[in-house]
DNA sequence: CGCCGACTGTCACAGGGGTGTCACAGGGGC
DNA sequence: GCCCCTGTGACACCCCTGTGACAGTCGGCG
């Protein structure tokens, strides 16, 4: 049974969510404010944390920065729609998902659950999207259990988009992360990567369903249907 | 039920993690010091150990290779991320795997479960990798039922990769585990022992079956089909 | 509905980096 | 002292990789 902590100023909100987060089966302890917040996900030690963004005092994304500091456990967001924040602002300050309010209690539960499963499928070394699959230990991808032969950097592409299953990343970011320099011209680089990768990954390059395009943006890796 | 011994001298971890842990399935013994530890094991016997590196008095590097002098049941070390410490630095004092910390409860619990699973696979004496049989107590290797020779380097080499079948090892990380010490400038040193040791145990060594070459990373012991 | 601009897919090529290979010299054990 | 093992450095090769040009596609706007 899953264990939460509910950081959440406004009394309503709070007392609903607590209600309706525990009639879904999760066991949920609750603060009022970001000290309280630290103060309990270090006593009791959580395996989840649902935030709010405006806080008195310390913010969400304060207390965020300081969990993350010490700990790696998930952190889900919440924010409310006036407050027009980029999901990379959020995403930033170390959160791993976050969800606009007003929020359903049976939306922030799907959240809850996704985010709980990625932590169980990334905490084993390997996973898989449709029919393939990625061995972290190994370092191999195979597909219909025969292996795929990825370059380095391709394998590190893939990696990289595998730890944020769902999670559109720009070029630029996977540029840092893959390539580990800041800046990109108007090259395409990313993209002639992408490319081969997808044609080893994909069943029809031409119509990517694992590797898809976020126009604008840049790609996603799509968890399997 | 596995039976686990947890040595951790952090109050608020150790009780957290005993909770997690029991809660995942686990009998759990604690020891809050490296000396408690050790007595501990030597009275419970537990299935595996996770041991904590920072510890005052013994430290857990220490209490692994006390351990390992006499036993050779699974030991999991916890290292802080700011100790920065390479995977293999670990794995050199006998550890069978390593988790940084701050560990959320579900990967521990993962790779708790890994390694026992790895250790009964593991716990026979001979291994075969199709006509190559490793025979680990009379330390030496056949083909075909014929004796192979290698050289003490050869042999360490094929018994580091062969205690993690499947598992990529990178250059450096051998050059610890094989060789004992740390740089490895741009020489070709692993490369030509692994050349040497494939010529030995490869059928066709210019197209190897069983250690593989992992581009960009360095070399894997295949497990059998 | 059609045009236009911006964005993305695709490809070939040249350069570079990583790996296989080898010969040789030093060193340690018997 | 002999011999086998071992580490080194050089070299060649092959595959990977980044680039730039061009074509194709998508969305928006009139």
């Amino acid at each position: 049974m899953p264990f939460l902590l509910l950081i959440e100023d406004d009394d309503a909100i709070r007392t609903g969510l607590e209600l309706a987060l525990t009639r879904q089966g999760h066991r949920v302890a609750t603060a009022a404010s970001g000290e309280d917040g630290l103060r309990l996900f270090k006593e009791q030690r959580p395996d989840l944390i649902v935030l709010d963004v405006m806080l008195p005092g310390i913010d969400g994304f304060e207390v965020c920065r300081r969990i993350r500091r010490t700990d790696q456990l998930p952190i889900i967001l919440l924010t409310a729609r006036s407050d027009d924040i980029d999901v990379v602002v959020g995403l930033e300050s170390g959160a791993d998902d976050y969800v606009v309010k007003p929020v359903q209690p049976r939306v922030l539960d799907a959240r809850i659950r996704a985010v709980l499963r990625r932590g169980e499928r990334e905490s084993s070394d390997s996973s898989a999207y449709g029919t393939v699959v990625i061995d972290r230990a190994a370092m191999t991808v195979t597909k219909d259990g025969q292996d795929l032969q990825l370059t380095p950097t391709e394998l590190r592409l893939l990696l990289e988009l595998s730890r944020r299953p769902g999670q559109a990343l720009s070029r630029q970011q996977l540029l840092r992360l893959v390539w580990e320099h800041d800046y990109l011209g108007d090259s395409r680089l990313v993209d002639a990567c992408v490319q081969r990768l997808r044609a080893k990954v994909e069943d029809v390059p031409s119509a990517p369903t694992l590797i898809r395009t976020v126009r604008g943006v840049g790609y996603r890796l799509d968890p399997p249907a």
